[in-house]
RNA sequence: CGGGGUGUAGUACAGUUGGUAGUAUGCCUGGUUUGGGACCAGGAGGUCGUCGGUUCGAGUCCGGCCACCCCGACCA
């Protein structure tokens, strides 16, 4: 194993990659911009998509699947969403190979070409419309409220690790709705269930707020979304829930009969989270030594880790831990006894912090004998000897306040990171420290655009219950009513 | 896709004026070790990113391509 991971100051990306890999999350793989997930990053994953997965059905979803491919022809009947998606997209076009007949190696068969080609989807807003035509007939079929779990695929110019891959994993909310009010309640529902998770499970604070015109997503009416902010100062979009409208409804036909008997198109939200959760997991709270993971999405949440001389003594530690990890276990905690006996207990440490392994129990003859434990937690690196006795309740609060502690943590330099800007001046000078900027913005598109190509500064949202107030906006100095929030992004 | 950099053992790197590849670490075996990344001895492991060119001879020189990293444009 690699020993060491490149200093956040000295480079933050480089940080970041080498935390990837070297904790075992995700390796590039021989297909460009496409990543590896390794056993580890994909138990993350699964952690998380079992906790949200139990949110969706909790709030009346369900999950279903739809193909991978989607007929061209498709993607043309909304306008505004082929034109947002069409630079990216994966087409297949030939379903056959053959051996080429100049030589070595294989062609693609010129015979097997497809009378429509497919797109591979990078999300399924059309297909899944286009199906929901045979579904909706009537008032009493509404709401349809669909989930799945799905891989898409983007064609991006530059790929990193989780934060932005060729294709991902994610989930696709698609629901349908007899009501404008029914579509936007669950439009909102869904970011606050994106929010109740980040903050409660990734121990992520997020800004909940609605997207400009510019940044909304392509074939919706209003796009929601939680902001979450990376230790360097730039903001990382972690969720986005969309209004949708009758756009897709009216692209598709989906129309239905309502209560009085007429017609009407269907109303409708789609919301997403994606792989690139992992990436805000892991540059949100950890530090040079590694991973620090929230213990609620740690695979592992408790190490054992015996420390003896000879054979004997592992099997006595060996009598004393095997019980307490049944009892931690009892507790639903998972546990892992490194017994391993081929690695000092020092290389064991380290690479349990570098796997963020929220709390480490060292155990060994000095124990045995006074009734003790080492404990260690990930967050602090803080290390304790402690009794024995009642220690699963001992674990069981460490893990909550670890939880706690670290999103307090973010919270705190969120909100140390978090700024005013009264001046452009003053602006561009924030910006290079990185950070939130709350500053006034005259509205229009034209203007978030000068101001992104002047300093490479989004408007990520407009904060949900955002105070009112009267101001001139930092670029034009034209009236604005409030102050949005601005940052450099991922 | 543009600018810069890199590509040699699982990993990180060295390799001189072109002469047939080495160091560390990891791995395997044996022994001694084990409370913060152990030590000794022996051993295995490489079509030098790829394709082509120059040459008696290419890791080394030239060209194309590919991949990765950093900085932009694009984006969840």
């Amino acid at each position: 194993m690699a020993k060491e991971i490149t200093n956040r100051t000295e480079n933050y990306s480089q940080w970041y990659n080498d935390l990837v890999i070297k904790a075992g999350l995700a390796d590039n793989s021989a297909v460009r911009g496409c990543m590896v997930i390794k056993p580890y990053g994909y138990a993350i994953w699964e952690k998380i998509q079992a906790a949200l997965d139990k949110m969706f059905k909790d709030t009346g979803h369900s999950n279903a699947y739809f193909p991978l491919f989607i007929p061209k022809s498709f993607f043309s009947k909304e306008a505004s969403h082929v034109e947002g998606f069409a630079k990216e997209c994966a087409v297949v076009t030939h379903y056959r190979l053959k051996n080429d007949p100049n030589g070595k190696g294989i062609v693609v068969d010129e015979d097997a070409k497809l009378e429509e080609e497919l797109i591979v989807r990078p999300t399924s807003e059309t297909i899944i419309w286009n199906t929901y035509r045979g579904w909706i007939q009537s008032y009493r079929d509404l709401p349809l409220l669909i989930n799945q779990w799905a891989n898409v695929v983007r064609w991006e110019m530059r790929t990193r690790l989780f934060l932005r891959t060729t294709e991902f994993l994610w989930q696709e909310g698609h629901t349908a709705h007899a009501t404008q009010e029914e579509a936007l309640e669950e439009t909102y529902k869904m970011v606050n269930v994106y929010a109740d998770f980040a903050e409660n499970f990734m121990a992520v604070p997020v800004i909940k707020g609605v997207k400009t015109a510019n940044e909304r997503f392509a074939g919706a009416i209003d796009t929601l979304c939680i902001e979450a902010l990376m230790q360097d100062g730039k903001a990382l979009q972690s969720g986005t829930s969309h209004f949708l409208g009758q756009n897709f409804a009216k692209a598709f036909d989906v129309k239905f009969t309502n209560k009085e008997g007429k017609p009407d198109y269907v109303w409708a939200s789609s919301w997403g989270v994606s792989t690139r959760l992992m990436g805000a997991l892991i540059m949100a709270h950890s530090d040079d030594n590694g991973l620090v993971l929230p213990p609620k999405l740690a695979p592992i949440q408790v190490v054992i880790v015996p420390i003896f001389h000879k054979e004997e003594q592992l099997t006595l530690i060996s009598e004393k831990v095997l019980p307490l990890k049944k009892q931690l276990e009892t507790r639903g905690i998972s546990v892992q006894f490194d017994n391993r006996d081929n690695l000092k207990p020092g290389f064991k440490f380290a690479e349990h912090e570098l796997k963020g392994i929220p709390v480490r129990i060292a155990i060994g003859p000095r124990d045995i004998e006074s009734n003790t434990l080492e404990i260690a937690r990930r967050d602090t690196l803080e290390k304790k000897t402690v009794s024995v006795d009642n220690i699963e309740d001992y674990i069981v609060t460490l893990l909550d306040d670890i939880q706690s502690n670290i999103f307090q943590k973010a919270l705190k330099f969120r909100e140390e990171s978090t700024y005013k800007a009264d001046t452009y001046e003053e602006f561009k000078q924030l910006l290079e420290k990185g950070g939130f900027i709350y500053a006034h913005w005259d509205g229009t598109p034209e203007t978030e655009t000068l101001i992104k190509d002047e300093t490479k500064a989004t408007i990520r949202c407009i904060p949900f219950d955002n105070p009112l107030e009267e101001g001139k906006c930092i670029r034009t100095g034209k009236p604005s009513t409030q102050r949005v929030l601005f940052a450099r992004s991922y």
